[in-house]
DNA sequence: GTACATGCAAAAAATTTGCAGAGAT
DNA sequence: ATCTCTGCAAATTTTTTGCATGTAC
């Protein structure tokens, strides 16, 4: 409900790699701190940038490869926007997304409730598990209509 | 409820490009074919080689382009897998997604029904067109468990 | 000590752009 | 006649890979 502090998704983001026998690389270290205090929807190459003000060597390849880490542990994910890179956002709050289909984007939409029920006799999902749902709002902002 | 066919997909965009205004040229037919007939979530890259298919000097800026354009009309509407290419699919049915977070496979949900509240006091929306909601089940699939 | 992680540098993949000419209305 | 659309070709952007070296545990 209430929003959570950039300290505490760092904790959990920390704690997150722990778990998984991820090692704390400084490199690692600092990629986690930018995830934990990003605002909007970075792309993989503004964290790249980001990491550098702290790190100024650190490697595309290394950013790149520990997203899809964290990806892969289901730690950050991915947000949808057709024709940019691709944009990441850390797990925390439970909202979900506006697109807009003309400008690309992205606002941040609260539920007050969510109920989905899958059609079971339609969709095959034996021995799937479910970490999260994300609803996806497209349409056309107000600056573009 | 019922699965639109291939070929009234394709006259649904068809009408769509004539309501528009966008004209119907050679290029743009054989690829609004190619995306009503589509299985799957192909890629802007597997658009281009199916155009060629049947136009083989097709270029990848037009194919590109057209994509584009019609994402912006919002007749067709793009998926989220981190880590590949965009993937496209058409307006059609209205079904949902799962995407596995380890091998980036996508499959089709279906919900028996979606109720969707948004909390107005936190989300600023005003003047937004919503035209569709997606919901993005995220885990891992059976295989990759 | 050992598996994991990084840097480097290059390649691969994906997408976009400018411009001149062709085609649709 | 005009405005749209295309092809070409190159550039740009984004992401990945192989391998030798370094380092957290």
């Amino acid at each position: 409900m209430s929003s959570r502090s950039s300290a505490d998704r760092y904790t959990h983001l920390r704690t997150g790699c722990a778990d998984r026998g991820l090692r704390l690389t400084p490199q690692r270290e600092v990629l986690l701190r930018v995830l934990s205090e990003a605002k909007g929807h970075p792309t993989g190459d503004d964290m790249v940038q980001r990491v550098r003000k702290v790190l100024p060597t650190v490697s595309h390849a290394t950013v790149y490869r520990n997203l899809q880490e964290l990806l892969g542990e289901g730690l950050i994910r991915t947000l949808e926007v057709a024709g940019t890179a691709v944009q990441f956002e850390v797990n925390s709050d439970d909202h979900h997304h506006f697109v807009c289909r003309r400008c690309g984007h992205v606002w941040d939409v609260y539920l007050s409730s969510l109920d989905v029920r899958i059609n079971r006799r339609r969709t095959e999902l034996d021995g799937f598990q479910v970490d999260r749902r994300d609803v996806q709002l497209h349409g056309v902002c107000a600056g573009c209509r």
